[in-house]
DNA sequence: TTGAAAGCGCTAACAA
DNA sequence: TTGTTAGCGCTTTCAA
């Protein structure tokens, strides 16, 4: 910069101006800043730009650094060839911040979270950055407690962990009280199982209270645990969880579900696969249904009815979070639910 | 900083060196430290670090801010109602830079190019990173040219363009011939037709180049120019293109081409529906071949025969090449090209 | 093992 | 419209 303002003959206080208020310095000039800036090839260092003003016009995102599984799963049971076809979780809020950043003239910094640490990619995030999002499970709260007092967080998709943080949440109960209503309601279907995951998960544990409060709206039942739990929510635990209940029922003489509700769609895929095996039709005598929408859902036949997360557009809000927050600093933590949408397809009898 | 040295009672050089280097500073200094930055909920800087240091442990990419204009189309011919099967094309280099660049102990920083001016994005990500990788067509030549003189850019997917750089590009016209040349060779086709795009786009060309360099091999007439070209490559005009195939072989009393091959799926994709509108039966009657390997060609039946993209990979080398030219800034530009592979599937006569 | 001090390249008053 | 001058918060010799 020195060197520019030198060759250009002026200060290099106007050299700023030239890139911060271009309007604020004489055509003239300016012009003249501008080629000797291309004569010396010129970049403006972000950093001492970030030093000087205290602001970065960076936002950043957290996200857990092993591969999804969910996702991988699905690519296996797609087509393990390639994976083109398979958006992980991660991709799309990237995509979603990505998109909503740029409207608000923000670049985006990702990294997945290695292991904690001083010199976590997570410390070197929020060192970088005017503000962040990190989804649930990432980055251990106590750093999370230390570095929210320093910028904004938002914490996606998980427990807000940190209550004075801003924090985004898909409508994982409305989702499946409203799924399971359309199952008792439309199908007139009444002996449901449900299949859930780990009681640690807040996922699956909203998802489960949504069945049971639907069950209990419609007069059935009201079951106090998930008929089965599986602790990875994997393809071939949901194939398991099938089995299972289809067991249990035969061990008490008693008929099979005329429902499996599963607490994701891997799970249900799995499901999928065990019933057809056991001679079960799906949906003429049995209805399965899951929970996210994953690209893979729609292609198993019958295809999977489901609730569809809306993954982007968390992104998204998350963004216009971190640009309120940034804006007002002061006011109070924000707590928002994204409202989810049916996929009712084949699997429930549909489509 | 200066607050977490004096509530240590040690000096700025010492906090320093905790988080730079543990090991030189005494256990209990460390730990006295650490204790008064977490009260303090200290977080170092980026900013003044890559100021003092002048590196950034970041990494950079610019693509297009334009949507994908194949994606969108795939997503509205897949199912309109969501997007998440599908991937763009400039997710698939996110997710595979990001992956490597973790590797290497940096994070990616990402943005889809504005308009330029000094104020631009790519200026912003240029400040910010120790270098960055650019997919074709997102960054005006003249700005690389100033910004590549000072830190490392690798060029994605596209013309060199500016000579020093260090440049990716996918084996287009070697995976396209493989794929004439399957068609010759295994399916015994010899009357082929080839729907290219605008003469600008090297891909397309060097597509084109491919099947022509195929023709020659097997003994048939070389075209020098494709039997059609289209302006976008949409399903639309692939649509068009078969159409207007069909009608010229008709028109000159002639049989229609045993194969249709286009420069990419999307427009393979709108071809399969025109030729079923037109009765012909697919691969039966008249065989189709895409490039790109989109994960709508699975999707649509018959399946869709297509060059598939190592696009993920062509990220992940491009982090590959960054770092190597950090270490070795001198060295002469590196220039890859990263091999395709065949998807045979239904619309060829396999699968 | 620790401290002192000189920048890193820029922005933002304030002056002129 | 332009120039002067303090820092911004850190790293990094060099000494102690």
């Amino acid at each position: 910069m020195y060197d520019v303002a030198e060759r250009s003959g002026v200060s290099i206080a106007t050299v700023s101006r030239v890139y911060r208020t271009p309007e604020s310095v004489r055509v003239q000039t300016r012009e003249r800043v501008l080629a000797a800036a291309r004569e010396l090839g010129y970049v403006p260092s972000g950093n001492a730009r970030g030093l000087a003003s205290r602001t970065t016009g960076v936002l950043g995102l957290c996200f857990p650094d092993y591969a999804d599984p969910d996702a991988e799963t699905a690519a296996a049971g797609a087509d393990a060839d390639d994976d083109h076809a398979v958006m992980l979780y991660s991709d799309q809020i990237i995509r979603g911040m990505e998109r909503a950043a740029r409207r608000h003239g923000y670049a985006l910094l990702i990294a997945a979270s290695l292991d904690g640490g001083p010199e976590s990619l997570v410390a070197k995030v929020a060192g970088r950055v005017d503000g962040f999002a990190v989804l649930a499970q990432t980055v251990p709260t106590s750093d999370l407690d230390v570095i929210s007092r320093r910028l904004p967080v938002v914490m996606l998709a998980g427990p807000r962990g940190i209550d004075h943080l801003d924090h985004l949440v898909v409508a994982n109960a409305d989702g499946q009280r409203a799924l399971t209503r359309h199952l008792v309601d439309d199908h007139g279907l009444r002996r449901l199982a449900f299949v859930g995951g780990d009681p640690e998960s807040p996922d699956a544990e909203a998802r489960f209270r949504g069945f049971r409060e639907a069950c209990r709206d419609a007069g059935l039942t009201e079951p106090a645990e998930p008929d089965v739990r599986t602790a990875m929510m994997t393809q071939a635990e949901g194939a398991r969880a099938a089995e299972a209940l289809l067991d249990r029922a035969q061990a008490a003489g008693a008929d099979h579900p005329e429902a499996m509700l599963f607490a994701n769609d891997q799970m249900a895929v799995g499901a999928l696969q065990a019933l057809a095996a056991r001679g079960l039709r799906v949906p003429r005598d049995i209805a399965v249904t899951g929970f996210d929408g994953i690209p893979l859902g729609r292609i198993v036949r019958p295809t999977l009815t489901t609730v569809r997360q809306p993954i982007r557009q968390l992104g998204e809000q998350a963004v216009e979070l971190l640009v309120q927050r940034l804006r007002d600093p002061a006011g109070p933590p924000v707590s928002l639910e994204l409202p989810v949408s049916l996929g009712l397809r084949e699997s429930c009898g549909c489509g």
